[in-house]
DNA sequence: CGGGGCGTTGAAAAGCGTCAACCCTTGTGG
DNA sequence: CCACAAGGGTTGACGCTTTTCAACGCCCCG
């Protein structure tokens, strides 16, 4: 086991820029108040953040980077729910249900548990503000068992293609953080059947992989006939 | 489209077992307040109580029967995102993300979306109590991607038998208000594949079939072993 | 008596997984 | 500076699990 998973580093928080500091739009603005009471801290690449089962005695939020939230069946067999990515939360429970480590080197803002309960107590505006956050991921899970249980390869990867251009920023071209392995195991395919499908799409000339986790969206329709709904 | 798809009746809320009406053991106390404020209602087999879109108005809270949550891909493919059973609460959003029906015909408590902010309002530890909900379907949530995403069909439905069978008061036996297509279209699979796969536990003794709804678990142990972990 | 929904079973097909080989990049140490 | 190892990615051949398509039985209700 690693001996000491969260290590904390001197502040890089001025050169981030005010679009991944600011409150996602439907959470409301309260949570801006959470930045007066965090601590910046830095993981590295594959660095547990936190293990299913520990108590959660924190909450993060991505500023630089990216994680994956994960569970393991016994025989090893893996399943990624999501990928944190700047500006998102991840971490609100009394018990951490799944373990959370960095795909990429990360920087993330720590905030006591004890904290925000405390800053919650005195305003009911920011528990509002958290049930919406919690029920946002709830909605979320929820796209994510349809995928799961009911799309096939490609509309699979094409849906994940689309998600994570909107997250970054509705760019054309992604720059995808996590590996083959990290993006089969969050849409319940493998490694090859992910690269296979990747390199169909590219054939097709649906996208571009000029390295590969370089990817540039070509023909966006065609990305959002295979995706479907979502 | 159903004209007409809540229909209030007179309560038969005297006949419920005080087991029923009370809150769910990691809810904490204070959702009892709740029954004070609410509605009781009746939805028959295979109404909708809600669907995908609609302004989320109330909360639901299940006193007999069965809900299904379920979303549609544009060319019919469905997922069902959770049962709703007796207990449990559904529609905490403030627009409805999926389609909510009657698997038997059931009894609710019917619960105003606004009498509840209000409460809430007042309430600190109410909110508290919702959060962890919340937080606690999304964990279920979770849990179920690993099954969706990882398991195969024989595992499926042995998590999914054992889950039900502590739902309903961890016996032995067990009566289904789903069909088979329910089932399929909650683990991701066909109604073919979860006639062959209940035919199989079957005929290893696993489980008995007295009619296809009646379930009795002959070996827990070895369901257990098959949905390893849950 | 008849019809429709639901469930079961069989045979064939397809999609994805498994196993294996190979390439490329990166980083490490001699 | 080069050699080598390790990790990640791609591609091919093959096989298995599940789906698809079809037929049929059962049960309930009109």
């Amino acid at each position: 086991m690693l001996a000491t998973v969260i290590r904390t580093r001197v502040s890089p928080v001025d050169s981030l820029s005010p679009a991944v500091l600011a409150p996602r739009p439907h959470a409301g603005g309260s949570l801006a108040d959470f930045d007066q009471i965090g601590t910046v801290i830095s993981v590295r690449r594959n660095e547990a953040l936190f293990r299913e089962g520990d108590p959660g005695r924190f909450w993060f939020r991505v500023l630089i980077g990216a994680l994956r939230s994960s569970r393991l069946l016994p025989d090893g067999r893996r399943h990624i729910s999501g990928f944190t990515l700047p500006g998102d939360f991840v971490g609100l429970e009394d018990i951490y249900r799944f373990t959370a480590e960095a795909v990429s080197n990360a920087t993330l803002m720590r905030y006591s548990r004890q904290t925000i309960d405390g800053l919650v107590e005195q305003q009911p505006g920011l528990g509002r503000c958290l049930l919406k956050l919690v029920c946002g991921d709830l909605d979320t899970a929820q796209s994510q068992m349809l995928l799961l249980g009911r799309k096939n390869a490609a509309e699979k990867l094409a849906s994940f293609l689309l998600t994570m251009a909107d997250r970054n920023g509705k760019a054309d071209r992604i720059s995808l953080p996590m590996t083959r392995c990290d993006i089969a195991d969050y849409l319940g395919l493998t490694t090859e059947t992910v690269s296979r499908v990747f390199s169909q799409l590219r054939s097709e000339g649906v996208i571009t992989l000029r390295a590969s986790s370089e990817v540039g969206l070509k023909n966006r329709s065609a990305l959002q006939a295979l995706a479907a709904a979502a």
